[in-house]
DNA sequence: TGATATTTGTACTGTTTCGCATAATATAAT
DNA sequence: ATTATATTATGCGAAACAGTACAAATATCA
């Protein structure tokens, strides 16, 4: 009698998550738009600057209910993580995807890149890879490893970009796939910090243009 | 009566700083290496990791005598960024400055960067410019101002360095100095972060090499 | 020697923080 | 209805925190 019964009614409100009726008091909160929540706080103020009741009152939650759900401040820190990965990650998916001019693919990634870094009411909020980087990533071997996996996912994302590029004969014979792969994270990386600091989109977009220019030469405009 | 007397006695141990016999009861610290201490913690932790209590025990005043000397916790952290930066301007200035080839003098500056950042005893330190514009830049103007001020110099100094370059026929005559110096910031700001992150010093030098490569060209090595 | 100046060290205040214990509440299963 | 389950809500407690008041200590100056 594990799971038996067909025709359990799914709820409608989440449509992703199948979910029978649970058994006791009804959730208050939507996990999802808490956890996005809880992101957004933790991509602005950072995680030692961000209190637990800060984050009961951004999600609307009260405390033991966040730790009901997510654990304690670094899991849910974690959890957080997590679900910016896979957001930029869907963000970004279809132009890795399909085909491209080289150019034109690089473009549109570092066009939704400044769309993530510069988002935020209250201001920037950059990358949360790189906060992450810069701050917890030291003591925390695990959080380190997941940001090191995160520069990995992305330098490799770019090398195959170019890769296919060169055989394409978008790019000279003699241009490493692996190098140009490092200039693109690099510049992911620039711009990611510089917006923190108040950059203007039109300064970060001059920056990935004249990086792009040194990456793919000057065919196009 | 302002400043009359010469032969005033300068004090052995601090020579930079000029100064006469104060009045009341001796310093316990010197000012220099508190600040030196109180910037290693602030570089391991970041601000609000950081707690009067771990700098008072770090720098061996107490908490009343950190206020005298320095201010309020903010006020602490701006000197040492300026500390920081100072020390940093200090150890790339020659390198800047004298007569060599851009392939080299670009080897140079990383190399040093890179002692910068894997320095510390306990984990890579990483840039503090680059942390500082993760975490305080985005809610403090007189913190911003003063990382937007460190990436500026830096900018700069590079295409300071691909001008000379370029008059000198390093160059083709269509390389863009500005454009190459945004590179060059990016590689700095891209071996700062991984280096954060644990990346070992190989491969931090290998990505360096890599963007020298594109940047000048393989003439040499 | 006594007045003045400067720093140290201790202790205190009020606030914030994390994590949890406990009771109240709301639903499904029986 | 009663029981079991799952969540919310209140609030406790111990620790950490930033900042300051005040007395003791240590020097110079007259």
């Amino acid at each position: 009698m594990v799971q038996k019964k067909k025709l359990l009614p799914i709820a409608v409100k989440s449509p992703a998550t199948i979910e029978r009726k649970r058994r006791g008091r009804p959730r208050a909160y939507e996990p999802d738009v808490a956890l996005g929540k809880a992101l957004d706080l933790f991509r602005k103020d950072g995680f030692a600057a961000t209190s637990l009741d800060d984050l009961a009152a951004a999600t609307g939650m009260n405390r033991p209910s966040l730790y009901g759900a997510f654990g304690d401040k670094r899991e849910l820190y974690i959890k957080t993580y997590q679900r910016y990965r896979d957001d930029a990650r869907a963000m970004m998916v279809d132009i890795f995807r399909k085909e491209m001019p080289i150019r034109q693919r690089l473009q549109r990634i570092y066009a939704i890149a400044l769309d993530i870094y510069l988002s935020g009411a209250e201001g920037p909020r950059g990358c949360f890879t790189v906060m992450t980087a810069a701050s917890e990533a030291v003591f925390d071997s695990d959080i380190r490893a997941m940001v090191l996996d995160g520069f990995a996912e992305l330098d490799k994302a770019f090398a195959a970009c170019f890769r296919r590029a060169k055989e394409k004969g978008e790019l000279p014979e003699t241009s490493d796939p692996v190098v140009l792969a490092q200039l693109a994270s690099a510049t992911i990386h620039t711009i990611a910090i510089r917006s923190r600091a108040g950059v203007p989109r039109k300064e970060l977009e001059a920056i990935v243009n004249g990086a792009i220019d040194v990456m793919v030469g000057w065919s196009g405009s």
